[in-house]
DNA sequence: CCTGAATGATACCACATTAGTATCATTTGT
DNA sequence: ACAAATGATACTAATGTGGTATCATTCAGG
């Protein structure tokens, strides 16, 4: 359900939401090392993100990568949803005639009722709610 | 979320069920015709189910499969244990520090909440509940 | 008792996805 | 100019899924 694609983007995200007071540009390297990525793949990742808009790069020396927008509106489905593509769940149940008539079947119906569910519950964590949680502990 | 091998167990037990007043018997050869499921394929995954006792196999002419205790004992949740192995959505998120502390960690919290509810949802589908849904149709 | 129809077991192959590496080009601060 | 950083992209490795092939075993029927 979580690749480590998003698994690792989530604790880049969150290192550098942690220390945003301090400083705003975080090198990969730092990063790698600090969270224990294996370097080029981090890379990868954080420039998807950029891409995405995510985050945001500046290169040259002293340059690296800085949120791009405030921890409250990252979200995981998003994250989710850029290194793993839309959620589509009932797709393989719809490999049709598992029932007959898609309309009616049961298992079609509860597929695509757990996936809404899982939405729904997803959505409203964002990289600083996962922080706000590590603080309290 | 449902893989092929449990979309074919699916349908083979649901044909074996619908007829099984007139016969408890059936070879590979005609289910997996009449499924339109490449034969080899669909034996090795009977052959599963019946190590699992889901299915009773007998061997020689005149031989095949037959349900190995009533439909509406057939879980689908069962079913995908069998072919994709245990429900372990978290393991994933469990890539330890996502967030550095496991128990206050509120994404796992979230994810094993669904995960639980998935289950809840899907363990009271059998093969017998889906039939059922067809007949209304 | 032989043959053919069936399953048992298992090894193998093809393809897609995920995970990760390597390389060259570009930008930029000193 | 040089070094430190990202941009882009192609490549490799590992894993999972879908499917095939093969040989062994069982057993009903002539």
């Amino acid at each position: 359900m979580i690749t480590k694609h998003t698994d690792y983007a989530i604790r880049a995200l969150c290192e550098m939401a942690r220390n945003k007071q301090s400083r705003e540009l975080f090198p990969v390297a730092e990063l790698a090392e600090k969270l224990k990525i294996p370097r080029p793949f981090l890379r990868k990742l954080l420039q998807i993100l950029n891409n995405k808009g995510v985050l945001k790069s500046y290169k040259g020396q002293g340059g690296g990568f800085k949120l791009g927008r405030p921890p409250q509106r990252i979200f995981v489905v998003d994250l989710i949803r850029i290194f793993q593509g839309p959620f589509k769940i009932d797709k393989c149940v719809l490999s049709k005639d598992v029932c007959p008539d898609v309309r009616t079947c049961l298992l079609r119906k509860k597929v695509v009722a757990i996936e809404k569910h899982m939405i729904s519950e997803l959505k409203s964590i964002t990289i600083a709610s996962l922080l706000s949680m590590k603080d309290k502990s």
